[in-house]
DNA sequence: GAGGAGTGCTAACCCAGGTTGGTGAAGGCG
DNA sequence: CGCCTTCACCAACCTGGGTTAGCACTCCTC
């Protein structure tokens, strides 16, 4: 199961290998992007539903005088919304982060493998309610906790996220984010960024250089931040999940 | 059409008098809640889809330390998630601000209608597909925006959306919100509500007394805030949107 | 009709985080 | 090789918005 995909479903239910493979068959439509290199922009007409593959995407919004706000992370296995094809035109842009790969899958396959498949359909549905919980909780992030609490929450979710995944190396995971994008994610400056980033170094919670992010107090970090994890709907989401079991990929 | 969801639905799409019966049909489990009671609460088990027929309510979270942040604000028409019965518990709650009318439509119903009729499913997709979006805009507002901004930008886009259910008279509204529960969606102090509430005043952009909410320079109040209505996929959204047609509901 | 709760509103003070303007180190490139 | 860009990092200063602590009004309710 190479497919990164299918591996975080398998976080919900269990798919059979023939739901595998058409779900396999479906994602051969594959285009590399480079860093900082936009998959969608604002306005674009909708097509089909992206799926990552490999790297490290983001979904984000531009103001008119030129302000930038992250609305949302993608780590391999994520789906851009299943039924944005209903949509006439994107209201916001996604963009690589770091160099990507993703499958685009049309309209058409899409409404087949839903049609087909119930209970990859429902395994769908729930990697797409997840998704709105994120921005919901996101939401949260911006609105009531501090710039300290707020970076402890962002690496807690993406540990969490890749972990879901199997792309952690215990409490490390490859996070190729700039200070200034970070500023961006969390609605800080990132002259703030980085004085919270040291700071959560200097109570040697987290320590996040060359693209690799070490989480080295996962329960202080949590507890720091309220992380929890009930809102990634993932069914071992117990404080102690599985990814610990199969480090370095 | 007294079904403020086929008046909303009807932004999107022409549904024929079958669909609009059916969706009548599934409607009619009607519970009432007073002003400031749960409809749903964080940690419930997910049950059926809620639909509010009359009032006003709002998704909220609330961290352990007692903050709370409002994520999303319901008007008549307004669904929550279409399949949140995938999910086991719901992450957050779900309270009426106001005095409401809210009909539970099952899964099963929801899993008939989208079976037997394909336009209607259309159109709920889109309904989601909106609400998503509006959660990112939301993201982008306590990111980026300042005070001023935030509260201005929320204005419009709920006068957008009474508008889109006829629920405007002009461009007034009713927005039976406190002070309080305004820093609490837009992470801001009680306080600092106040004093921005009043600035708007005094830039004659907008009153808001006893409940109602009276957007006296709309184009004003637009572009201080950075507002493109483009987010909430309004067919009409060409900034003048029909709603003037038939002030009074 | 007195007490209490909720709400709008205000003033005074304060601090978290923004802003401006740097430095230095690492990499890409002609 | 020097030049340019990008990025992490830092210091000094400033301000938007938080905090605390009130007052006044309305509406309950006992």
């Amino acid at each position: 199961m190479n497919n990164p995909l299918l591996r975080k479903l398998s976080n919900f239910t269990r798919l059979s290998d023939e739901e595998c493979n058409a779900v396999n068959d479906s994602t051969q439509d594959v285009r590399e992007f480079a860093a900082r290199e936009d998959v969608i922009s604002q306005g674009d007409r909708t097509g089909g539903v992206k799926l990552l593959l490999e790297g490290f995407a983001c979904r984000y919004k531009m103001l008119e005088d030129g302000r930038r706000q992250i609305v949302a992370y993608f780590v391999p296995g994520d789906l851009c919304d299943l039924r944005v094809f209903i949509l006439k035109r994107m209201d916001h842009s996604i963009g690589a982060v770091a160099a990507s790969k993703v499958a685009s899958i049309s309209p058409e396959n899409i409404l087949k493998l839903t049609h087909d498949y119930p209970t990859l359909t429902r395994a769908l549905w729930w990697s797409t309610l997840v998704e709105e919980a994120i921005a919901r909780e996101w939401i949260v992030n911006v609105g009531q906790r501090n710039a300290l609490e707020r970076m402890a929450h962002l690496f807690c979710e993406l540990l969490y996220r890749f972990r879901a995944v199997g792309l952690n190396q215990g409490n490390s995971c490859t996070l190729p984010l700039t200070q200034v994008e970070l500023a961006e994610t969390l609605g800080l400056s990132s002259v703030h960024v980085n004085r919270t980033l040291q700071e959560l170094r200097r109570q040697k919670l987290i320590t996040l250089e060359s693209g690799t992010l070490t989480i080295q107090d996962l329960d202080a970090l949590k507890e720091l931040s309220f992380f929890n994890p009930d809102y990634l709907h993932l069914d071992y989401s117990d404080g102690q999940p599985r990814g610990d079991e199969r480090e370095g990929n």
